[in-house]
RNA sequence: GCGCCCGUAGCUCAGUAGGAUAGAGCACGAGAUUCCUAAUCUCGGGGUCGCAGGUUCGAAUCCUGCCGGGCGCGCCA
């Protein structure tokens, strides 16, 4: 239990106690009671907001509750002192051996501290990337990327059961586009001259000229086949490909989703048609004519009565075609069957994560989940913004008609996938992010990924140090474990410790958000701090953390920083970043 | 025109699902290296949290309206 659950249970208890006693009427709901560290540290330890939450429905004045209450808190021994503050806060200071005891708890558990069971076992299916298979990843998908897999990380450390998953659209017209874009490349090959001009409008990149060329391995008469067996030849060919290109490519930054589903078998199977007669079966779908969209027209609108989904019903703000008028599915009907697949296969909570041209799309797809499942499902959509590319603060240009795309391949060869990976992170989501080529392989603390991971590097450098001036000093987890804690009194020591503790608090609070950007801020702000205590040591002899004439507060110390560089291994792991012991 | 996201220090952004005197970094100014990595640290100035109302013990946070920016808006995915 954490010290913060162990805590609350306290003021629970306490609370009980003044209910027993007639001090605090029965019945009373104590939902809205929290107990939390305060943002102002001098206000102590934790803070609990009971007083004024509880003295409406009690009928008494918060100052009275507050009284009462600290009174009841300070009765006990792990609580030093409860004052009452403010409009009614109560103030608690804990046992320093309180918050020295998880240095003890993170040395036990290793890089898996901050990790609980909250999600009992709870499936979740996140979906993520599920770019369309018609050319190689570059930068703009590297965030969705990123963030879905760290979001994976996330939830599976707070103990939920997740599936990594990646939707391929291999079915509609870009992927007949793309087919004829192979045949082109193909016909190229053979010896054929085909001017650029022929290329308007079909993918242009170099990867399809690979594929062409893996085409003619397969085939070398696939030109040809008859008009649909060769298109037919060429989608499954060009998508192949492309998509063994692009598991690649996630690869290399460290990504593996376990679950591909393609929408072109879904449709196959007759899914969709399933899932529409089920909402045809509830009367949701019927046949109309739509508004034009106001202010902005189509030049070529027409009134047509379409089949249509009755969105609206369920929160969105028109209802929703379903069919094209050449008769297929509309994406958003497969993606309807697809989304039911998901429910089907036992996942309760879905999770996807979406780049921001697809904001629009999010009420309409909450809409279908909701109706589809009959309300049994929760679908969050993660929007991503927008990444922008520089260097050295210049705008980096990329237009994929150009072909000057900037793939992830290239960049992570070039930078690495650690730092692509916690660069992307340091940003809410739905914030754009800069990612700035020459910042980015920065070494000094303007680059976060540097100033972690030297924090990090740190730690394992005064290890090294130890181990020169005192080599008898067994330093291993286990010896760590037994130091005597009650060495470390310096109020920076207990700060460190304290913060060391608010892991898995923000553990917790970042995997119920979805949000792992607080991660990176909480690890930089660690690090921050462990450079301030470390620079203590300079200007004050007494407070460096190796001692060479005494050796139980160098090993209670040691003890200490371990436990912090376990703290940012394992923020580090949920990221899927490797932490670094050297940096010279 | 409608919907979604956003508006916090000169700049880039946090702000722990409503908490106490709103925080970091950059930039700017002043300092710290016989010593565990100065790739770091310390101190300082800097704000009507876009504007106006509302909800309540209490609002950057929730509600309404306006202003400003981004994205999207039938048969693309």
């Amino acid at each position: 239990m954490s010290i913060f659950s162990e805590i609350r249970r306290h003021v629970m208890a306490a609370l009980d106690e003044m209910v027993a006693d007639g001090t605090l009427p029965a019945g009373l709901d104590f939902g809205r009671v929290n107990v939390e560290p305060p943002r102002d540290p001098s206000h102590g330890d934790m803070a609990t907001n009971a007083a004024m939450v509880l003295a409406k429905p009690a009928g008494s004045k918060p100052r009275d509750i507050a009284e009462a209450l600290a009174g009841e808190l300070a009765k006990r021994q792990e609580i030093d002192s409860a004052e009452v503050a403010g409009p009614g806060f109560i103030n608690l200071r804990l046992d320093p051996a309180l918050w020295r005891r998880c240095i003890g708890d993170v040395l036990a558990a290793g890089a898996a501290y901050g990790g609980s069971d909250t999600g009992g076992g709870a499936k979740v299916n996140i979906e993520y990337v599920s770019a369309n298979p018609t050319g190689l990843l570059h930068m703009g998908h590297a965030r969705g990327a990123v963030f879905g897999d760290a979001l994976a990380s996330l939830l599976a450390k707070v103990g939920y059961d997740v599936t990594r998953e990646y939707y391929v659209n291999d079915a509609g017209n870009q992927i007949d586009i793309l087919a004829e874009s192979l045949i082109k490349r193909g016909r190229q090959l053979a010896g054929e001259t085909i001017p650029d001009s022929e290329f308007e409008g079909f993918y242009p990149g170099e990867e399809v000229i690979d594929a062409a060329r893996a085409a003619n391995e397969e085939d070398p008469d696939w030109l040809s086949l008859p008009d649909g067996d060769r298109h037919a030849f060429a989608r499954r060919q060009a998508v192949d490909f492309l998509m063994v290109r692009i598991r690649e490519d996630l690869a290399h930054l460290g990504i593996e989703q376990e679950i591909y589903t393609s929408e072109a078998a879904l449709v196959a199977d007759g899914a969709v048609g399933r899932a529409l007669d089920t909402l045809e079966s509830r009367g949701l779908i019927y046949t109309g004519v739509l508004e034009p969209p106001k202010g902005k027209k189509p030049d070529d609108w027409e009134e047509r009565p379409q089949t249509l989904f009755r969105a609206t019903d369920f929160g969105d703000d028109v209802d929703r075609p379903l069919k094209k008028s050449n008769g297929e599915w509309t994406y958003f009907a497969t993606d309807i069957a697809y989304h039911l697949d998901k429910y089907r296969r036992g996942f309760a909570t879905l999770i996807d994560v979406w780049g921001a041209d697809h904001g629009g799309y999010v009420k309409r797809m909450n809409a279908a989940v909701d109706a589809i499942t009959e309300g049994e499902a929760a679908l969050d959509v993660k929007i991503c913004q927008l990444v922008n590319l520089m260097d050295k603060g210049e705008p980096v240009k990329m237009s994929k008609r150009a072909g000057n795309v900037v793939t992830i391949r290239e960049v992570v060869d070039e930078i690495g996938k650690d730092v692509v990976r916690f660069i992307m992170l340091t940003r809410k989501n739905d914030a754009p992010l800069d990612f700035d080529f020459a910042k980015v392989t920065e070494q000094s603390k303007d680059n976060p990924v540097f100033y972690v991971q030297y924090a990090h590097a740190r730690v394992h450098s005064v290890f090294r140090q130890a181990r020169t001036t005192i080599p008898d000093l067994p330093l291993d987890d286990e010896s760590l474990a037994e130091a005597n804690l009650e060495l470390l009194t310096d109020p920076g020591e207990l700060a460190l410790i304290k913060t060391i503790a608010g892991w898995p608090r923000i553990v917790e609070s970042a995997a119920e958000a979805h949000e792992p950007h607080r991660l990176a801020f909480y690890l930089n702000d660690t690090a921050a701090e462990f450079h301030a205590h470390w620079n203590r040591g300079k200007d004050e002899a007494g407070l460096r953390l190796v001692v060479d004439s005494d050796r139980e507060l160098t090993l209670a110390r040691l003890a200490m920083i371990r436990a912090l560089a376990l703290v940012i291994a394992s923020g580090l792991e949920v990221f899927g970043v490797m932490p670094v012991e050297e940096m010279r």
